[in-house]
DNA sequence: GGGTAATTGTGAATTACTCATAATTTGCGG
DNA sequence: CCGCAAATTATGAGTAATTCACAATTACCC
């Protein structure tokens, strides 16, 4: 699909960061699946770079999301995912029975969320917004399955 | 300040659980200080209960959890945080200098981020707001001080 | 090409929990 | 009150996700 890919060397010199095989791979890997943890990053890169180590990746992904090429996201109880969609405001919407993770685009606009806390004493700079609930296989899947109480341990994107 | 107590007893038997000097104990250090991690609590448990184990403040912080005496709330990059506000639906502010959680009340009214995902195929039960930003007491020294780069390690309230 | 700082590899350590099982305790029935 | 059964807690080990220290390698300016 995505044919042209991102100039990422470019990119990442712009942050002041060397070209590496191993940065690349992991910044394609993430591109081309968003909301996935490190070991499947892992899995991934290491398909092209069979001798990379998952304590490279973490270490890649910490350095990426630090200069803001990557962006961190903690599902609650479960290991960080990341994406390259840093420069806008969106949120995600998590699907408490099968763990699928969704981009969700601001409601409100650009900065949507704020706006919120009027009279906190703080300058608000990030608002991370998570939704959860029920997606729609998994209740059309609801009606005959009872479906089991405990959600699945969020599987991929 | 708050001397007449909640009645947990009461409320625990009205869940079908049984009323031990443990639950009491962490019911009462969670309302007196809410937004504290695991070990915390069992620090100020232990004042009262020496014998206490942190395995054990797990269990109940997970048992408490399950039956809504308890909510719980994964502040990004660090341990579970406890609160007995289960009933009204408010967010958090995490100051990502010094690391302090505060409630923030709902700003749309009753069930306000619900209304959000409007073309999502999801049916929203939960939408968990987290504010992050700069608090007042750490921009003000932030003039002094250039501060560090770091943010502290998220330490109490 | 050579040097140097940045990056990666290697291996151990840590944090925040979870799990299995044995000991204890609560609360009901008698 | 007493005792039993189920619920709860203590004990100890185990796990997943991530971090840390340091040695080996590599990118990039000259």
């Amino acid at each position: 699909m995505t044919t042209a890919q991102h100039p990422w060397p470019e990119t990442l010199r712009d942050c002041g960061l060397r070209v590496t095989r191993q940065r690349l791979a992991v910044l394609d890997a993430v591109a081309e699946r968003p909301h996935q943890p490190a070991e499947a990053i892992h899995a991934e890169v290491a398909r092209r770079l069979p001798e990379i180590t998952v304590q490279s990746v973490y270490t890649v992904l910490h350095d990426l999301t630090a200069h803001q090429l990557l962006r961190r996201f903690d599902p609650p109880g479960s290991a960080a995912r990341y994406e390259t969609r840093t420069q806008d405001n969106h949120h995600h919407a998590i699907c408490t029975r099968c763990g699928r993770i969704e981009d969700v685009d601001c409601v409100h606009g650009a900065a949507p969320c704020l706006e919120a806390p009027a009279g906190l004493g703080m300058e608000v700079e990030v608002a991370d917004v998570v939704f959860r609930g029920i997606c729609r296989d998994c209740a059309a899947q609801a009606g005959a399955e009872p479906a089991s109480a405990a959600p699945q341990p969020l599987p991929d994107s």
